[in-house]
DNA sequence: TCAGTAGCTTACCTCAAGGTAGGTACTTAC
DNA sequence: GTAAGTACCTACCTTGAGGTAAGCTACTGA
């Protein structure tokens, strides 16, 4: 969908990016949309759902909780085009589909797993420095100088 | 902002997450807005730009390409809310505010760099897969069986 | 005969993400 | 005298992400 319909003054563009790497730091880098792909709200989840192996829409459907069909689907066709996921239709009634990882697919998810692993585990933390911050922001800090909310230095 | 106007009738639910392991898989576990903050758009590069050290404001406005002042106003505040960032405001003229990760903060943006460097590093793999796609819609399939684009099985 | 099932697609609508532009306060360079 | 740099904040408006619901297919079981 993304990489097949780009204006045609654009192609030669985008040519040189196919062939090198990518920098994210480039506005018009095609990196960025595979990015947004990758780290898309259902996409991170999707992608370390499948890592645990092959499953059917419905059975990542159930274990993405708050995914809407729609949205499934359309993630799933993202990271398809991407390379990141093969999709498998069975013939059969009632319709049958299984996704699984591609190996370049396995590649990123565990590199998504291993970021989501940190902030599942972290998270108490997470609250803590949240806590920290209203607490900071009501109390004009301790005895010294410095007035509201916000730390300040004097350079 | 996220943090401190929960309803009250929330606040005991969400009480249990802020001591236990989190689960991105919970559709209501708090832990998908720390996931949020941190794979939004804007919140990736911010992370892997200030793993390169300390950046004032406009050093990141200059190096995040495409991002407005009010995005990046915006996600600097909820990634320093969770932790992940440090603010230092120097009492000048004209304004100078420093930007750095906290411990935490490092934590997290090495996993992000890790899957930032991999994308930049295979964005031609990505696109060869684009392009397999493609082609793989327009033409029938070589010459086996199979009908149009997606791949089918016969289980 | 009719409901149920799996995996979609499509149309419609809402809300939030995000862009644009203007204001602020002060200084330095032209 | 005025333009530009600096780090914002606020209001306004557009765009798109994403939710809801209905339809579709072709079969099975009640």
């Amino acid at each position: 969908m993304t990489a097949s319909k780009q204006p045609k003054h654009l192609r030669k563009a985008m040519a040189k990016w196919a062939e090198q790497r990518g920098d994210l730091y480039a506005a018009a880098c095609p990196s960025r949309g595979v990015l947004d792909h990758v780290t898309s709200r259902w996409g991170v989840l999707v992608l370390v759902a499948l890592l645990e192996g092959t499953h059917r829409f419905s059975e990542l459907r159930r274990k993405v909780a708050g995914v809407s069909e729609k949205m499934l689907a359309q993630t799933l066709h993202a990271l398809e085009e991407d390379g990141f996921v093969v999709r498998e239709v069975f013939p059969v009634i009632p319709p049958r589909v299984d996704y699984s990882l591609t190996p370049m697919g396995q590649e990123v998810a565990s590199h998504i797993e291993a970021l989501t692993d940190w902030i599942e585990d972290n998270l108490p933390r997470v609250f803590a420095a949240r806590a920290q911050h209203v607490s900071r922001k009501s109390a004009p800090e301790g005895g010294k100088a410095g007035r509201a909310g916000r730390r300040e230095s004097s350079a």
